[in-house]
DNA sequence: CAAGATTGACCGATCAATCTTT
DNA sequence: AAAGATTGATCGGTCAATCTTG
């Protein structure tokens, strides 16, 4: 085993502000989409990936790999979401084993109400605290993390982000 | 509803890749810790908070504030801590209502040999990645963000229960 | 009564097992 | 067999209610 690197003043600090600050975030984010229109920043997410796909549909394996989701774990939110009249389940007819899942007409809608919400919540606590040149540096440093992870890319048809 | 000011390309960018490249990030050291030492990021955290307190423990509140976490959260952590001979539970002699949790000789033996595999995971995924000037910039830039936390303003807005 | 901590009910996520279709 | 999706068991978290102490 060889010797330990340790995290010199300036890296801890670096480190623990990414995490802390970017929980934060989305705490406060969550809480101001919920409080003002009843659904929570996870929800949102999902209504926004759906939103941006061709046709507004994705097959699940698609979507919770765009989620970082387990299949299990996606079914169960997109029941919830079903229940609530946002998405809906389409048999897909290319191969009977998979299924679609569709944002509908109120899911769109629901999703357009709360998107300035939302987007005036990223600005208010994030985007305008920041200079462009700050903005910019944060992604480009930001760009090179963890790379090997999220080479993912098992599902092809979709996603296109 | 005032005019949304939407966000531009590199905006957009830069919350997307601080949202998902910092779940990314915990989520591979989690996994390192988990395979490696069977032991959680999580469960690392609170490990690390009562290591750096005073005496190598904290009031259960305090911890529970220091970490993020809701009274019952704390609560179920700690027992699962106290099971596994990391944590103790010691009345507060000053406030018999009060508990510390205190680190136990096990348990900052079983911190002490995951840090390295913790801290090697930070600078291989993250900081090692990142020049010193991005480094400095990042931590500088989302050091401002989100001060004000969970203030519960005019959330009647647009209520749409 | 208020504050600190715990318990019960519940929610949302995961893994392992299952069912259907390829 | 293997792949896509779902279900059952379970884990870790929150909120509301409770118990004890100040």
């Amino acid at each position: 085993v060889a010797e330990v690197r340790w995290l010199d003043e300036r890296e801890m600090r670096a480190w623990r502000t990414l995490v802390t600050k970017t929980a934060a975030l989305r705490a406060v984010l969550d809480a101001e989409l919920e409080a003002r229109h009843g659904i929570s920043l996870a929800d949102y997410e999902v209504l926004v990936v759906l939103s941006e796909a061709p046709e507004r549909r994705l097959r699940m394996a698609a979507l919770a790999c765009g989620l970082h989701l387990s299949p299990s774990g996606l079914t169960r939110r997109i029941d919830a979401l079903v229940r609530r009249g946002w998405v809906e389940r389409q048999r897909c007819p290319s191969d009977r084993r998979s299924f679609f899942a569709v944002l509908t007409p109120e899911g769109l809608a629901a999703l357009t109400a709360a998107a300035p919400t939302h987007l005036e919540g990223v600005r208010a606590h994030f985007v305008d605290r920041l200079s462009r040149r700050q903005l910019d540096n944060l992604a480009a440093g930001l760009r090179g993390i963890c790379t090997e992870v999220l080479l993912d890319d098992t599902a092809r048809d979709g996603v296109a982000r």
